[in-house]
This record gives C-alpha cells, structure tokens and sequence, in this order.
RNA sequence: GCUCCCUUCGUCUAGAGGCCUAGGACACGGCCCUCUCAAGGCUGUAACACGAGUUCGAAUCUCGUAGGGAGCGCCA
C-alpha cells in the first residue's frame, strides 16, 4: 500500500491571491483529491515585515469562493517558530549546520568581488569550519552544504535535473535575530506534515537542490516534486496587474463563475484530448499531474470569457441565482423572486458573457427605459408603425394567455395582416420596452416582463415619439 | 555574469520516429439560421525558432545557435 497522498498550498500573505497562485493551489488540490489525498493549507508568514492580515484573509476568501477547501490547516509558520529552533539546534549539534559572524557590509563586498569577477554571488564559507565567535557580532545560522558531488532532483514534470554542489552555497537558515528562513521552514514544514508532492511554481526549481540537501541532512527522504510552469501576462511579459495579477476577488466581482476560472486555469500548461470544457468533477477524475508540460503560458481573457458563457449556459439554474441576484443588488436592484430570476438567467446567458452584463441587461425588466437610442429610434420609428400602436395595444390588452407563445403568434399575425415584415414591427416595440434594440427574442421580452408593463411602456414610447 | 528551465498557428494546446499534405479550442474572416443581440452549424486564414547530426524515415532522439524565463537576499 502506498502512503496516502498530503500535497500542500503555502502562499506567502505579502500580497493578494492572483491567477498564479490560484492556479498553483488548483493543481495541489485536484492532485490530492484525485489520489484521495488530503490538501493541506499553510501560511508562509515568517516575514513578519511585509506578512499582513488582511492578505491572509483575502487569501482564504479566495479560496473559499473558488472552492478549494483544504482538509488541514490553515498553519502558520509563525506559530512554529519553537519548533524550528529545536531543529537548528539539533543540526548545530550534529555539525550540518553552523554560526557564521559575517556582517552584511562583508556579505556585500564578497558580492560585488565576484560580481565584477564574472563570477556567481555566493557565500564562499569562510565561517564553516571556525569555532570561534567575533565579539559584538550576533551570528547567522548556515546550513552547511555538501561541498562536491550532485543533487539530483527528479522532477514529474520537468524530469530529470541535475545540480552540482559547488553551484550552491551553505544558505542562511536563521537570521541574526534568530527566526528562521523561508528554505529552512518550507524544508522542516514538509517534513513534519508529511507531505508526499510538492506541487509549486517552476520559480521554485533552483530552490529545490538545497532543500533536497537538508532533508538529507535531517534524514529524510525527499518528496515528490512537480514544479509548475508560470503563467504569463498576455503579450507574454510576466504577469502583472496590467495583466490579470489581480486578486481572484475580483474575478467573482466581474461576474465569472469560479469553475469557468478554474477551467480556464487547468488548461494552462494541462490538457486531455482534445477537451476544452471541464465541469469541477470531470476535471477531478482525469487530471494527473504527470500530464503537465513544462512551458509557460499566457494569459488569455477572450478564452476565459468564452468559458465563463459556456459554463452559465450549462450550470443548472439554480446555481446562476446567487450570484446573479448578487450582481443585481450591486447594480442596485433587489430581487426576491427566484423564479423570475432563473428566467432571466434563461433569457440572458447565451448572450453575455458574464454575470456582471447579465445583470446589467436585464436591469430593463425592472427599471423603464429612461431614454432610446436614437439611433434605432431614427431608423425603426416609421409612422407606420406607430399607426399600427392601438391595434398592438389592443390585441395585447386581449391576450390570453400572457405565455411567449401567445405572443409570437399575436406578433406574427399582426404584421402578416399589415404587410409587414416581422422585424419591422418588433425592433420598435423592442426599442420602446427596453430602449435600446439588443434583448432577448421579443416574445420572451414581453412575456417576462408582464402585460402591464408591456402596455406601459409601449404608451410611454408612443408619447415620447409622436411629433 | 554564472547556474537551471523553456521553445508546435496571434493565444491555449494535441502530438511520446512512420497514423502529420501537423489535429482541436479561443480570437479573426466568410456562409447558413434569424424579430435584434447572441448561441449554434458549416467553412477559411494561420504553427513544428534556426542549424547540424542519428535514422530507410524526425515536430518527435542528440548536439549546437538564437530567443524567452527563473534563481543567485539576514524576501518568500
């Protein structure tokens, strides 16, 4: 029996939840769910300077509404810095690690030494094998590197990469201060909470050769590594906020559907077949993380788009309520009729492409036009149609049943009786219920939004146009 | 600068030596449907970065070159 699967999402709180990192926690979690795993939240927060609340919550939110619900957690690094002590101790103990009382102002020199030189920056040990101090100093904690031989780190989707040790320097793993680093936590972290893969973004690879060498060090056997490719801004340049490096927050506010998003991440850099459109199950049962190829991708807002609208046309009705009647209320409407609003949904999803213009177009079902479009006005506003006005009152007035049925054969009549083309006496009704020429078919116009109403604002128009 | 990674249509990708006159999707153009807008159907334009090898045969393997990215912090 294999050790069952523990992948982990660990973000840093110095900023919001974007794409990236979205992406990053999508393909932990649909690993582990897949392998009925467990998927682990952590907070990297051991940079107390720039680490804030409000990330951390921001983070959570995003998760939440994206719906990748962890199974532990969420842990702070913070809070274990005990534990981490008692590790650095025991590594000073056994020698694989020591104290080193460079100051900075000699770190610095050292760099730019070898920087002129052509040279790699690195630390060139020149503590690891002292055992005096230097009085008024307070001393980092090193990990002492292996000095020859290679790292070999077998990578699911990279495969197969191979550093030498004299590449790597012995990496600070306690400040002067005394709290721990961010290599060292994420080493000790994966170890004590046993995490089997370690799913990150590829910025992560040249990290993983030293983290590999002190998991040895503390006797242990390496996780399994996949390191992501990264997801570009869309002219291919690393992403910024220009580009999408927004909070994911932002994308509910937009009005996209988390599974369209998460859709849309999956296929970034992962495929199956010839499968465009994903539902959060399908997409559970046939990722695998060896599936993953290796370069970046850009980002492309028209595909998401198309998949968010693919995705409203699917969902059932029930699910596009909450989130529209969010939307409505942002816009300044309050719905409490969920029949009228699955109906809109009905209406309105194969014509938009988020939740946000669903909402913004079906505002006139609530609110008269406060004015036409002129330009329509102009040219579907003929005398003869409004000559035709009382009749289509009074045949509306008469007819039963309300139903969009009733209404296509009412509309059809009328203007096969006078001659008319049907889009000639359409467009102004639907100028003068909507006031503007782009809804959905007249018949579902009408019928959804009442006889009353229709009748109102069909004398309001009449009013408004006549000479 | 050094180390590591990456390279198929504009973009996301299929492709794991012959199935490839390179397939799908978004976007773009045309046609159809049609009361508007959409959605949908059909259809078109468009790619193996370059150069050497290996092989009967290479998008697929090897090596170079070029381009892009990441890392090289008492950041994560």
């Amino acid at each position: 029996m294999t050790a069952a699967v523990r992948t982990r999402f660990a973000p840093s709180p110095t900023g919001f939840l974007h794409i990236g990192g979205l992406r990053t926690a999508l393909f932990c979690w649909l690993y582990a769910r897949r392998h009925g795993g467990r998927f682990i939240l952590r907070i990297e927060d051991t940079d107390l300077e720039r680490s804030t609340d409000e990330a951390i919550q921001q983070i959570l939110d995003g998760l939440e509404w994206a719906g990748l619900a962890h199974d532990e957690g969420p842990f702070y690094q913070t809070r274990r810095f005990g534990r981490y002590r008692e590790v650095i101790e025991a590594m000073l103990q056994e020698g694989s690690a020591y104290r080193c009382y460079c100051t900075k102002e000699e770190l610095d020199q050292l760099r730019a030494a070898q920087l002129a030189r052509g040279e790699k920056p690195r630390y060139d040990g020149r503590w690891r094998e002292r055992t005096d101090s230097r009085p008024g100093v307070q001393p980092v904690i090193r990990f002492k590197n292996p000095l020859d031989g290679e790292v070999v780190v077998e990578d699911v989707v990279h495969g197969r990469v191979v550093f030498q040790n004299r590449e790597l320097d012995d990496l600070i793993i306690a400040r002067s201060d005394g709290s721990p680093t961010y290599n060292f936590c994420v080493v000790v972290d994966d170890m004590d909470m046993d995490i089997t893969h370690v799913i990150r973004g590829d910025d992560h690879l040249n990290n993983t050769p030293r983290q590999q060498n002190m998991l040895e060090a503390l006797g242990r056997r390496p996780p399994v590594y996949a390191h992501l490719p990264m997801i570009l801004g869309a002219d291919g340049a690393k992403l910024s906020k220009r580009h999408g490096a927004v909070s994911v927050l932002q994308y509910r506010d937009e009005g996209y559907l988390p599974e369209a998003l998460l859709n849309y991440l999956v296929r970034l850099g992962w495929s199956h077949g010839d499968q465009e459109i994903f539902s959060l199950d399908e997409m559970r049962r046939a990722f695998d993380i060896a599936d993953v190829n290796k370069s970046a991708a850009a980002f492309n807002a028209d595909k998401l788009s198309w998949l968010n609208q693919q995705h409203m046309m699917r969902a059932p009705l029930a699910r596009m309520i909450w989130p529209l009647r969010w939307q409505l209320e942002r816009a300044g409407v309050e719905v409490e009729d969920e029949v009228r609003l699955e109906q809109i949904v009905l209406a309105l999803r194969e014509r938009v492409k988020n939740l946000k213009d669903m909402a913004a177009q079906a505002l006139f079902f609530f609110r008269a036009p406060l004015a036409y479009d002129e330009k329509a006005q102009r040219k579907h506003v003929t005398p003869d149609v409004l000559a035709l006005w009382g009749a289509l009152a009074g045949e509306l007035a008469a007819l039963q049943p309300w139903t969009a049925p009733a209404l296509h054969e009412l509309l059809n009549g009328l203007a096969a009786a006078n001659g008319l083309a049907l889009g000639k006496l359409v467009q102004p009704i639907r100028l003068a219920v909507c006031g503007a020429v782009v809804s959905p078919p007249i018949d579902a116009t009408l019928a959804l939004l009442g006889r009353e109403e229709t009748l109102s604002r069909l004398a309001r128009a009449k009013a408004a146009w006549s000479p």
